[in-house]
DNA sequence: GCCGTTTTCGGCCCGACTGTTTTCAGTCG
């Protein structure tokens, strides 16, 4: 929570800095933003374990950031950030979220207008006064009170789960042109993150104009921020932008390795390139005028001393300098590498569907085995099952092996821990099951410590096989409760308990950097889709995505094995 | 403000588009 807290200071500081025409200092501090956002570790802890010296260890954050994080912890007050913020009142980073309003705008928007947020805006815009100031005009009016409205009904990021089919909806329209050579999502689509902003997406073609026109009216346009040749921008229903980038054949590579990022990543790529006497851009990579690479990614990147590697892998978190030492990246898991589902809900508790029609689509998706994992009873708003339930379930199951055939259903029931750690179904009844997943669905509150304790004891009992979403996060919905990860990781691996990577997607949890954490401590994992109806077994796929990002190979992941290695895997 | 085994000073990724200008600053990704 303080590194989001402080790194929401640094980024207005930058808005601050730019205004200044401190552009070099902007950057220094979007860039220690960026590394607070993503440091797994809290500064507090760093700080009190090696003070000063351990916040300037971090790269990017030198003396004078680690000062301002000190500042921070201590007296939860940065000065330098007030004494900006008195010389400019204005609610900066509500304003910069205005399309088209950069800090320089707002400066001058303040200096003749005293315009301060989002309010004074509007009434300015309204009244006209802003289109008589110099450098700005009626049209950038327009804009201002249009993008006024835009933040008002701001959508925010998106669940990558939910907006892929759209994706792929776009790309399909697209392909069906003669003109269109080569399509492909670009940025953190691409990276696969778990939400995005915005839906980036490139296309080859030599007839740029009449793609673009195409773009710009496809019937869910309902904004067009702006149109070139090469480049446009819209907004379509459900109030989400894409941008299209258009570029000839041969420079493909470059332009996918451009527009993928990360910008972290992009700038460090570009930053070897230099070094070794290129330039690199959307085009190409350059010796002085002459192009040397670009039409694939792997030339791209072979033409700068460095290897092609996934998407998931470009956040900058050490992939470069593995590529830089010649060290092998890991082969991360394949997509379509499952054979199995250990998290689905069915009609007995709060899922829609079946124990049947459940396994028959996991069975028409190319799935070997599902477990069926009904929520357990102190869960009351379910219909949680108890031990006479379970036991009935158990039966209705052997009854369908026999008669689908060509998919094995495991009994599994996604049992509650309870408040102290133990389980809410005897263990005598566990130890009929072939799959026991445990999770937490109460108390969310807990300290720390004892969170971590509960999830120990729970996860220490000899039935239980998975941690069923660890962290207990609902995107943009519920905070993950307060955990030692690495505890439960290293508890995990003691007791061989597989830690879920719960492909639903709102909760993708675990995080690519605690998948990354456990990993490297030799944890194993499970993808589940976590399915409430049929139609939500195909989330599996951004598991996979999930898994990826956090450098998981398919031998990390037990669900890649087919059914009687599975089994073996498993307590 | 940050960085560095060619540097502790002098660099810092790079190009497209818009709206305002009449050659370019600001914004964006």
């Amino acid at each position: 929570m303080l590194n989001q807290e402080i790194a929401a200071i640094f980024r207005k500081m930058a808005l601050f800095f730019q205004m200044q025409d401190d552009g070099f200092r902007a950057r220094a501090y979007e860039n220690g933003a960026e590394i607070l956002e993503n440091l797994t570790l809290n500064v507090k802890d760093v700080y009190a374990k090696k003070g000063l010296k351990g916040l300037e260890d971090l790269h990017g954050i030198g003396r004078g950031m680690a000062e301002k994080i000190e500042e921070y912890i201590k007296t939860g007050k940065i000065k330098e950030y007030g004494d900006l913020k008195k010389k400019m009142p204005v609610d900066i980073d509500e304003l910069a979220s205005v399309e088209g309003l950069g800090p320089m705008s707002i400066k001058t928007l303040y200096k003749k207008l005293k315009i301060k947020n989002l309010e004074d805006l509007e009434k300015a815009a309204k009244a006209g006064k802003i289109q008589k100031l110099k450098g700005f005009g009626k049209k950038t009016e327009e804009n201002i009170l249009e993008g006024i409205e835009f933040v008002k009904k701001n959508s925010g990021r998106m669940l990558l789960g939910y907006i892929w089919p759209r994706v792929e909806e776009i790309v399909e329209e697209f392909k069906s042109m003669k003109e269109v050579e080569n399509i492909s999502p670009a940025g953190s689509l691409r990276r696969k993150r778990e939400t995005i902003g915005d839906i980036d997406i490139l296309v080859a073609t030599e007839n740029p104009q009449k793609v673009t026109e195409k773009f710009i009216s496809m019937p869910d346009v309902i904004k067009v921020w702006g149109k070139g040749v090469t480049k446009a921008s819209v907004r379509v229903k459900g109030n989400f932008d894409i941008d299209l980038r258009v570029v000839p054949k041969e420079s493909w590579g470059a332009a996918l390795q451009y527009f993928t990022g990360s910008k972290a990543h992009n700038i460090k790529v570009r930053q070897i390139a230099i070094d070794k006497g290129f330039k690199l851009n959307e085009y190409g990579v350059f010796r002085g005028k002459k192009s040397v690479a670009s039409k694939t990614e792997e030339e791209v990147y072979g033409a700068i001393g460095l290897r092609y590697l996934e998407p998931e892998l470009r956040e900058d978190t050490g992939e470069i300098e593995l590529l830089q030492e010649k060290k092998q990246l890991p082969k991360i898991i394949p997509y379509g590498s499952l054979k199995g589902d250990l998290q689905v809900q069915t009609n007995w508790t709060d899922g829609a569907h079946s124990i049947e029609e459940m396994a028959k689509e996991a069975k028409r998706l190319g799935l070997e085995y599902i477990a069926i994992t009904d929520h357990t009873k102190s869960l009351a708003m379910t219909g949680g099952a108890d031990e006479k339930k379970l036991l009935r379930q158990m039966k209705e199951i052997d009854r369908l092996n026999k008669s689908i055939g060509g998919i094995t259903i495991l009994k599994g029931a996604e049992v509650n821990i309870l408040k102290d750690g133990s389980l809410d179904i005897e263990n005598k009844v566990l130890a009929k099951l072939d799959v026991v997943g445990v999770s937490v669905h109460s108390f969310f509150k807990m300290s720390k410590e004892d969170m971590t304790e509960r999830i120990v004891r729970a996860i220490n009992n000899p039935h239980v096989d998975v941690l069923f979403h660890p962290t207990g996060r609902l995107i943009q919905r519920r905070k993950a409760y307060e955990l030692d990860m690495e505890r439960v990781i290293k508890e995990a691996v003691k007791t061989g308990t597989v830690l879920e990577i719960n492909a639903f997607p709102d909760r993708s949890d675990l995080k690519d950097e605690h998948i990354r954490m456990g990993v490297e401590a030799g944890a194993k994992f499970v993808i589940d889709s976590d399915a409430h109806s049929k139609d939500h077994l195909k989330y599996l796929e951004f598991g996979i995505a999930q898994a990826r990002r956090g450098w998981a190979e398919a031998n990390d992941v037990v669900n890649t094995l087919s059914l009687n290695k599975f089994l073996k895997k498993l307590k």
